[in-house]
DNA sequence: CCAGTATCCTGCAGGC
DNA sequence: TGCCTGCAGGATACTG
């Protein structure tokens, strides 16, 4: 479900609505997610404490309390949060429930499991697998200056590259195949034979997709919603993905549609080289 | 090290 | 109606 912009709109959703609560219990299964979730740690560290700040680095999220360390989460394809009043009924697949002192829920569903919470002990951050080898922000500034060498010394397909999380950190399916679509390149073009002018020039037409659709609160296709239900906007603004077989917005030519590093690609053989 | 595939899991749409 | 297949916003373990 969620890439960046997905991940950015739920965390300044939880940081406004979470300001001010602190966790009274927490619950849920200690179900096998991405890792097995500990319960029983985020009961030890939770329990008490109060809400400080919501951060992201790339599609991960990353709550801080009063408390040393932090709550990582990762919402994988399905995953979601809710902030709910607590006699709200929980929905199937709740994982991770943290009753707040104002009678609301912070909850966890994640029917595909792919998702992670997990308890970070103070520098853990740094060692972490799933934070540590993270790549450049596409809104960092210096995307377009470090981010075409990198493209350029490899031989994947440049979509393979954009979804590569070592190499740029919160690009997903939706805007790996919008940017390559509005750069004009071909999706199985190999990053190596790309010239540099124009791997520069798809970094800065990431970024921009990127900050459109967190304007926009993401994007919803089927399920995505923010913590207090509501539904990204973006979807009004996706020129290729899904629409694999419609006419190109820019030349009309019919989209075809390629499976690449396992996953499907929308793009339009007449303007995309 | 690099590149490509299989796999984890549930839900849903489409074909028969 | 039901059964089957394949696909879905992701990451990673494994293969060659």
């Amino acid at each position: 479900m969620p890439e960046l912009p997905e991940v950015e709109t739920v965390r300044c959703a939880l940081k406004i609505g979470l300001d001010g609560a602190h966790v009274t219990a927490v619950g849920g299964k200690s179900v096998m997610m991405r890792r097995p979730l500990d319960l029983q740690l985020l009961t030890a560290r939770l329990t008490g404490a109060g809400f400080v700040a919501a951060r992201r680095r790339g599609k991960s999220l990353l709550l801080d309390f009063d408390t040393p360390g932090s709550l990582m989460i990762h919402l994988g394809m399905s995953g979601r949060m809710m902030l709910c009043d607590a006699a709200e009924s929980a929905l199937d697949h709740t994982h991770l429930v943290l009753d707040l002192s104002d009678g609301r829920e912070l909850r966890f569903v994640d029917p595909r499991r792919f998702g992670l919470a997990v308890w970070l002990e103070p520098g853990e951050e740094t060692i972490d697998p799933s934070l540590r080898s993270l790549g450049i922000e596409p809104l960092d500034s210096a995307l377009e200056e470090l981010l075409p060498p990198l493209l350029h010394a490899r031989r994947s397909p440049v979509k393979s590259l954009l979804l590569d999380q070592r190499l740029v950190a919160g690009v997903g399916n939706i805007y790996a195949a919008e940017a390559l679509w509005r750069a004009g390149i071909r999706p199985t073009r190999k990053g190596s034979q790309t010239s540099l002018q124009r791997l520069r020039r798809l970094a800065i037409i990431t970024r921009e997709v990127i900050e459109e659709a967190v304007a926009q609160g993401g994007t919803t296709i089927r399920d995505y919603a923010t913590p207090s239900g509501d539904f990204g906007y973006f979807a009004v603004r996706l020129q290729v993905y899904g629409k694999e077989g419609q006419p190109c917005p820019r030349c009309s030519i019919r989209l075809k549609d390629t499976r690449i590093a396992g996953r499907t690609t929308v793009w339009c053989p007449g303007c995309q080289r």
